[in-house]
DNA sequence: CCCATAATCTGCCGCATGGTAGAGAGCATC
DNA sequence: GATGCTCTCTACCATGCGGCAGATTATGGG
């Protein structure tokens, strides 16, 4: 066994460079961080362990790489569609859309992002340096929308928390699903619950009567 | 160094292997699976990997217990928490209320099940196993209170899986919080993170639109 | 054609980890 | 005080992993 392993077919490094990446992020999010070896990722990108090293010299730095990547992506992808979707009041519906689209172009992505978080805060605030304009923004447009009456008043920061939380949640936790619905887990699933969670979130944003946030104490009663 | 680790003080069997589930479902939590050694549990248990060993005869018997406590223990929890709460009308928030409650009181518990349910299908379903009588009893909740136009109508699995994501990643995504919000990670950011979800869940559960909005599952008071 | 450089490989090392074997100490029961 | 059981330990092994050294091949410029 162990093939000759016959001395793959060269490639221009930026290339190999991105495969590896793919496959770094597909792994890491799939099996964790400490349970992803280099080997692993390496063979999966049809590559030996000394070739990923070459590209990044400790499994830290491939870390690092993939927050950056991924990071990088997924502002870009949340401005594009953000310039896209002109009609304020659709950007909040837009976001989630957009990122519902990427998690099923690309399913391994949020799952790494998910891991990623778990491992530290060093890695949380790369992430959120580079999300920094984008929740800027989030967090102008929901005050103006309060301000305007067409979002229920309520701490920005804490709903953008929610919201998140709640995206991240419906997108990752499809194996949870599939034990409470009992669900097959294909496309269709995926925008079921797109709906699904528009309409959740739409309900919650929308103006209640007597609902303006005041001090929430009737709780536990 | 190394200690000649003056022998530990002799425990009752029943006691060491409570503390020693304790000790592995917060580092599984805090660390991840892969993440933890077996001696990493040993000793934050004050005790020689050894020992760990004797009561739990592999690393996936021990993860298995401890899926085994935690579904247990959520499960009484919450089935005494509805005993407890007779009003129809707050089971849901008595459920969110005490799902909270047990996340202060032991915070690396809600941080597990996450990283227990990434582990693969068969460990969710174990968890699933437990806290099926519970699901069933929400699904009949939630359909009863849609027939009887106290909430929105919609696919009650489906909202329920919300709902879920909603609550699990409210309480495990701190990280996430402090970056987005910068607030400090205390026990009273805990209690606004309840009470903004608390809000935003009546919101999101009220029936249709067009004012009727705030009857009766709004403002609990 | 030759040489520098980029890209990939083989081989290996040190260390941590999961797990085995078995000895020994406390404690009860006969 | 011998026997047996429960609990904890020391010592060790095999494997896998992250990472180092360095050989080897392709590729493009003089």
């Amino acid at each position: 066994m162990t093939e000759p392993a016959a001395r793959r077919t060269r490639m221009p490094g930026e290339a190999r460079r991105r495969r590896l990446l793919e496959e770094a992020i597909r792994l890491f999010g799939k099996r964790g961080f400490e349970g992803t070896s280099l080997e692993a990722v390496a063979t999966s990108a049809g590559v030996r362990k000394q070739t990923l090293l070459y590209y990044f010299p400790t499994k830290d730095a491939l870390l690092e790489a993939c927050v950056q990547e991924t990071s990088r992506r997924v502002a870009e992808t949340l401005t594009a569609a953000l310039e896209e979707e002109t009609s304020s009041s659709h950007k909040a519906e837009a976001v989630i859309h957009t990122l519902f689209r990427v998690a099923e172009e690309w399913p391994d992505f949020p799952q790494f992002i998910r891991e990623a978080s778990r491992l530290g805060p060093e890695v949380i605030e790369r992430f959120a340096g580079v999300l920094e304009p984008l929740r800027r923004r989030a967090l102008l447009f929901l005050q103006q929308g309060m301000s305007e009456g067409a979002i229920r008043s309520q701490d920005p920061a804490l709903l953008l928390f929610t919201l998140y939380t709640a995206v991240v949640g419906s997108i990752t936790e499809a194996g949870v699903l599939r034990a409470v619905v009992g669900e097959d887990q294909s496309r269709t699933a995926l925008h079921r619950r797109e709906q699904e969670l528009l309409r959740f979130v739409r309900n919650a944003l929308a103006p209640g009567e007597g609902g303006t946030a005041g001090t929430g104490a009737s709780t536990g009663a």
